[in-house]
DNA sequence: AATTCGCCCTGTCGGC
DNA sequence: TGCCGACAGGGCGAAT
């Protein structure tokens, strides 16, 4: 599913094949991905409009244009390709310079290719998803960041200032588990199920954890763990654990080094220990009973004060996961 | 007001 | 081999 890593690696690789690119066509393919007009009143404010920008905001995609922004959203299955203006589409294979070959990079146009924007020359940009949970919509001019979708979102992590963000935006006494709150866009723009899972093992804090049983140097250091695994997944070129592709249709490489997500029932690659699956805030979830210990409650952190009842043996804090 | 739940959708996978 | 239910889940709107 592209998360805040995909997204970008998408934005970063597609942004120097089209900026400055006019799309002279577009050619949506099923209405009901596309939200707020009509599929012809859509192609007629492409037509012929030049690609300024490409930008990100949280998991939108933006192509800021000449009079308007093409706002694209990827769900859980969306791709968003490249296609040269010499490749050529042939019963399944691909036609390149160099002759017939199978379809290992930039999938060829089939049922579930949406939107193909035409460019100039034969290149073509394609919005490709399987399961159909994407969005498109257009705002006008650069006003992407008034739009209900996007108006509400919160910070970007990557340029989070963790001291003032943990004054300002932290909720205090929510009872929400702190995997519900870092899955909120309202809350971090960009965050989901695998990058939850991966920041929490990071930083050692069990998912069911109670926002409010959460002390500031755990907030802090999940927030850093947050900024660590989404830097982590950008360097990797994003987790193709299924869908996602890259541009050029090719696989990111994140997902070899996940820690927790999709693991589980296999040894926590930290301390050998099963790693558990279960249900948070309706998201199938990762992660180890060992190094993600089970929250504290506040009572239970009272009792801890009463003189004797020392912490647990092992010196080591929970938090003291290595990389 | 805060939080959870149900729903949208289709390819894949395990069980029989 | 083929059928079938379970599962995956982002985000919105309804329900609690």
């Amino acid at each position: 599913m592209p998360e805040l890593p995909e997204v970008e690696t998408i934005v970063r690789m597609l942004g120097p094949h089209v900026e400055g690119k006019r799309i002279e066509s577009a050619d949506l393919r099923l209405g009901r991905m596309l939200l707020g007009m009509t599929t012809v009143n859509f192609a007629s404010a492409l037509k012929g409009q030049a690609i300024d920008r490409v930008l990100r905001r949280g998991k939108y995609i933006i192509l800021e244009l000449g009079g308007c922004s093409l706002v694209i959203h990827l769900g859980m299955t969306g791709q968003l390709t490249f296609s040269p203006a010499d490749y050529v589409e042939n019963a399944g294979f691909i036609r390149t310079v160099t002759g017939l070959e199978k379809p290992k990079g930039v999938h060829p146009v089939d049922k579930h290719t949406h939107l193909i924007l035409n460019l100039a020359g034969g290149e073509r940009v394609l919005f490709r998803d399987p399961r159909t949970f994407g969005k498109i919509f257009l705002v006008p001019g650069r006003d992407w960041p008034l739009h209900p979708r996007l108006s509400i979102l919160g910070e970007e992590p990557l340029t989070l200032r963790i001291p003032a963000f943990l004054k300002r935006s932290f909720p205090t006494g929510s009872a929400r588990p702190i995997k519900a709150l870092l899955l909120d866009q309202s809350f971090l723009a960009g965050v989901g199920n695998i990058y939850a899972d991966e920041a929490l093992f990071r930083s050692g804090i069990h998912p069911m954890t109670l926002v409010r049983d959460l002390g500031d140097e755990a907030r802090s250091r999940l927030l850093e763990a947050v900024k660590d695994v989404l830097r982590k997944g950008i360097r990797n070129s994003g987790t193709s654990f299924s869908d996602y592709r890259k541009p050029d249709g090719t696989e990111g490489s994140n997902q070899e080094r996940l820690k927790v997500y999709g693991r589980g029932g296999e040894p926590c690659r930290a301390c050998g220990t099963t790693l558990e699956k279960s249900l948070v805030a309706q998201r199938g979830t990762v992660h180890c009973p060992k190094c993600q210990a089970r929250a504290r409650t506040r009572t239970a952190k009272q009792a801890e004060r009463i003189p004797g009842a020392g912490p647990r043996k092992s010196g080591k804090r929970a938090g003291a996961v290595p990389a």
